[in-house]
DNA sequence: AGGTTTCTTAAGAATTTCTTAAGTTTCGGA
DNA sequence: TCCGAAACTTAAGAAATTCTTAAGAAACCT
């Protein structure tokens, strides 16, 4: 499992590095955001420990960031006691867990053990659902055999549709999976999307449940 | 999102009842094990809030009996502040989060929100009255298997009734349920919709009570 | 910078769902 | 048994939702 420390305290970091090492995780750690930034874009870990306290800039900016990747990364936060308001943030935007300092180092080998218990065991490569096939790692889709190109926001809403398959999804959630928080869609932008895909894809492949949402169906013969 | 809170403390119990119920779930509480179990047993809930310190026995059991289910079931422990070591075990036990007593109310809702996400999408929690069974996360129901297509008022006059099976419920009652407030119903469009619905359930699953109102029963075998 | 692809917005058409209302049937008490 | 109230049935128009199309904006790639 490879790790990431975000920590400018250099004792700290020193320390935590020391001993998650010992404990057998692949450390990186970092004294600043900017040199964490890369490391997290070239997707060269599988788990962030992330100090809020920065003096580079904010923390949450860099969770953001990773929030807003495709692959999931899971980012626990480390803060000061006093810093309540900054932590709901960090959970409303993303973050997996975090721990108010000073804390036991026990305490953190055992969340992070829930972390990597939760990032091991969702590793399935692609997405089926009859004849369609999404490729995760190859960012592929194609169908009996066939490739497929598709655009980024039907790419995005074809997977969160194949991650659910059998279960329906309203326009909002659907909408909340294919843009960041915060911006505004003001329009049937999601309609109109799933009409491209429809045209691309078998007929009936997205059953449409008016005033509920779409949904792809698991046994459904294409 | 339906969540059972086990707490022996009655006053806790009861603030944090009010509370959760206030921002929009569906609570259980019980103030103890004993309670607690049948209701995990039967998959009554999508979440469940632990405390360890409990009268009848040790609540880490409980986490033991939810982790060994097939279907995941999120826990959050809470802990007294001197409990490090259950926190660990609890933690290495399976359970995705705890808090420490006394905690912020705001952060317990910030991490139930996280829960909440990570559940979503997993949990499917069903209602079911003979061969009709409704998912809620699905928003789809079937009938001996097969599926049916419900419009959004006859889906939730369904839920209606499948929520309170063996109750007569009056049209009065039904109609808050289906409509906002200040919304004039001038007419007989429950009835027009109990009849839609009947059409397309088994026959008799929808009892009239002349003067009364509607209901399903329990232990029916359309 | 120019051309291409992708995204968003908008508006009207098509479709489904909802409500209303009127006539018919059923139920229970007188 | 007869009567009135309640519930059922049906159909049609109203309302709401989704589909389709197209055009301009934005992002992307030489």
């Amino acid at each position: 499992m490879r790790l990431l420390l975000v920590e400018d305290d250099q004792v700290v970091n020193a320390g935590l590095t020391r001993t998650l090492s010992s404990e057998g995780y692949a450390v990186e750690s970092t004294l600043c955001l900017a040199d964490a930034r890369p490391l997290v874009a070239n997707d060269e870990v599988d788990l962030v420990i992330l100090d809020l306290g920065l003096p580079d800039g904010d923390g949450l900016s860099l969770l953001a960031d990773i929030k807003r990747r495709k692959k999931p990364l899971p980012v626990l936060i480390l803060t000061a006691r006093d810093a309540l308001d900054d932590k709901i943030k960090g959970l409303d935007l993303g973050a997996d867990d975090y721990l108010v300092k000073p804390f036991e180092v026990d305490e953190l080998l055992a969340r992070l053990r829930v972390l990597g218990r939760r990032v091991s065991g969702v590793t399935s490569s692609t997405l089926q659902c009859g004849s369609v096939v999404m490729d995760l790692a190859a960012h592929l889709v194609t169908i009996d055999g066939a490739q497929l190109n598709l655009p980024r926001k039907e790419y995005m809403l074809l997977k969160a549709l194949l991650e659910n398959q059998g279960r329906v999804q309203s326009k909002e959630q659907l909408e909340q999976k294919l843009y960041q928080w915060g911006e505004e869609l003001g329009s049937n932008a999601i309609e109109v999307h799933i009409h491209h895909l429809r045209k691309k894809l078998p007929s009936n492949a997205i059953k449409t449940l008016r005033g509920i949402g779409y949904v792809m169906n698991k046994h459904e013969g294409h």
